[in-house]
DNA sequence: AGCAATAGTATCAAAAAGGACAGTATCATT
DNA sequence: AATGATACTGTCCTTTTTGATACTATTGCT
């Protein structure tokens, strides 16, 4: 970007790829959600609920099903008593971690540098 | 993320620069945006309106006021006539340029390996 | 005075997203 | 046979977001 070799129409083919991003990423928990699965690796359906301050379990069912639908993740049902469902990161998924991680060092350097992590 | 030294304390606390990420570019247009005026340097109004398939005015209108309500944008009116508006991405609205670039690599890479970009 | 082009605003409607809440399935344990 | 915990599903409702459409303001030019 800036002073480059691109064309125009080269701005204008990449909205493709812009525009199918926001609509996989877009939804109100989703960069969310996997930041939670991609931390801690492996997540329980309960853990997520406790973690997502303020999401419904309908809400979160939807958001589950739809990251898993584009690839994201992978559910795992183990038939136990009671029963349990684990979602991790597909391989996919895995790849979009670093992405997740830029975005987040951004948001807390610039969007929320007033934001103290004491973790951190 | 992965292995790492944080502890599940700091993956809770980083919640709020995610979540008010996504709060902020969260919009249906807001990165498409971004990238054409990144892009471009300099936008008018009627050049994104152009550009940007399928949007209408008053949808424009409200995106572009709420990302220079959220500081990415700046709006230099030109008492002409016809009367001209640029947009620009402030400084702050710059340093966001790597991680739209970054979103768009992974975009091209992995989610859109199909579509070829005849430009690149 | 009327027209044209840009960049809007205003109002209402439609669609999409998210939430509330009740109900279902499983099956070991008591 | 009833209980309890987890992980749902289904239905309806509310809110938010986006779109359609019509109208306004500006002002040089003819």
């Amino acid at each position: 970007m800036a002073d480059n070799k691109f064309t125009a129409a080269d701005a204008q083919a990449r909205c493709v790829p812009m525009s199918r991003l926001q609509a996989v990423i877009g939804g109100k928990w989703k960069i969310l959600i996997l930041w939670y699965i991609a931390f801690y690796k492996v997540q329980r359906f309960g853990e997520l609920l406790r973690r997502l301050d303020g999401i419904t379990q309908s809400t979160l069912t939807k958001q589950l099903r739809e990251l898993e639908q584009d690839g994201f993740l992978h559910r795992e049902i183990y038939r136990e008593v009671p029963s349990r469902v684990e979602y991790s990161l597909t391989e996919f998924g895995q790849s979009f971690i670093p992405v997740l991680q830029n975005m987040l060092d951004w948001s807390e350097k610039q969007l929320c540098p007033d934001f103290v992590n004491p973790y951190k």
